[in-house]
DNA sequence: GAGGCTAATGACAGCCACTGACAATTGACA
DNA sequence: TGTCAATTGTCAGTGGCTGTCATTAGCCTC
């Protein structure tokens, strides 16, 4: 790796932490592109030259973990039913994903940042239109698992959303909790796919949820 | 009403309707505040004065429609399952939103406008926080119906999410066909709904999709 | 290791969404 | 009709973002 090289990958760094710093202890709104380039000692065109807009800092970390799920699935074994692949590719990913965030920022950091987007609504909107893609995504390769057209059969996107409106929920719960351990998550996430069955089942009244 | 009062819906309209066609035509991001302004003759002031920015008047005819199905969904009769109340709710308030939008602009132009939301990635993000609010007033609404408090028993949300997640894969084929009808609508979301039990099912190959 | 080449940066000007402040206008009502 | 309050226009300013151009800094060759 050149000199070059290396000194733009120590700005772009240098940049995402500032401002994920900053949007953790200041908020979002609260902080300008001017602050973040000023915390790095860069002009503010500068920064624009690394990301495309303020908002691609926040989700510079969400998109390494999204790219990472994206390729357990498309590795699961056929054998597994849609559903169970999603809940397994989600599930065993999660310690890549640990690692490869913990190399560029603590994990800790990233947690108040999520918390951040969840409460910031102009991230907010932008964190579930990047959800809605990746569900597109997973779609699509549901589709191809089980021989299927995506925009024939209705199921592969069904099953996605589903699968999205849970994990949704559950991030929600995580970010709002304080256990920020892989396990917690890990265990959380089971819980509620193992209520679909039961919701859908209709008479909630007879078997109250554990 | 008072002249005072006319005079002022009559902006608003005149500049909602401006906004709505510039949109439809120009697109989103190509059309400025200071363009529909111009085409009503009022500063680009007194615009901001009647709507908080330039996304609120792209969503101000689905806010009515969302309005119309949360009533819709509380006056559903208790003995209903709550998947069935959903369902009954968004098809039977479809005459009521056909009626209302009707009144404040085209239907064929709300169409258009629905392509440029689906199509802009700003409008698109928006939207779906919308949608995500929208369905965690429906998720309380069920709630309340079966007697559950909504952030201990994680069902209501998963049918909420489940059903807006059909929703939006119906209103995106709607929104991409040439068929405006309510009914062609009704029928539309009626077969995908109806194809959320088989696609938990999971063999999918025994039983392909109609 | 001097010089030329190219990539990275800074400085500047400008567009657009949006806001605050103040003055001018216009409907309401006595 | 005159007074009061609501509506509007004007102006100035902030923040995100982009294009342009000159300057700087690493790279590569002779």
């Amino acid at each position: 790796m050149n000199l070059r090289e290396r000194k733009k990958r120590r700005t772009r760094d240098a940049l995402l932490r500032a401002a994920l710093e900053l949007f953790a202890t200041r908020g979002y709104e609260e902080t300008t592109v001017d602050d973040i380039a000023a915390a790095v000692d860069v002009s503010q065109r500068t920064f624009f030259r690394y990301f495309a807009g303020k908002e691609e800092t926040a989700f510079f970390v969400p998109r390494l973990a999204e790219t990472l799920v994206v390729e357990a699935l498309r590795t699961r074994p056929p054998g597994e039913v849609p559903l169970e692949a999603l809940r397994r590719a989600v599930l065993e990913s999660w310690d890549a994903i640990n690692e490869a965030v913990e190399e560029l920022v603590p994990i800790e950091l990233h947690l108040r940042v999520y918390r951040v987007i969840e409460s910031t609504p102009a991230l907010l909107a932008a964190h579930l239109r990047r959800s809605a893609e990746l569900e597109e995504q997973l779609a699509c390769i549901i589709a191809e698992r089980e021989g299927l057209d995506v925009n024939a059969d209705p199921r592969p996107r069904i099953v996605v959303a589903l699968f999205g409106g849970v994990i949704r929920v559950t991030e929600r719960l995580w970010s709002a909790g304080d256990d920020i351990s892989i396990d917690g998550m890990r265990e959380l996430t089971t819980t509620y796919l193992d209520q679909v069955g039961p919701a859908l089942a209709g008479n909630w009244h007879a078997e109250p949820s554990p």
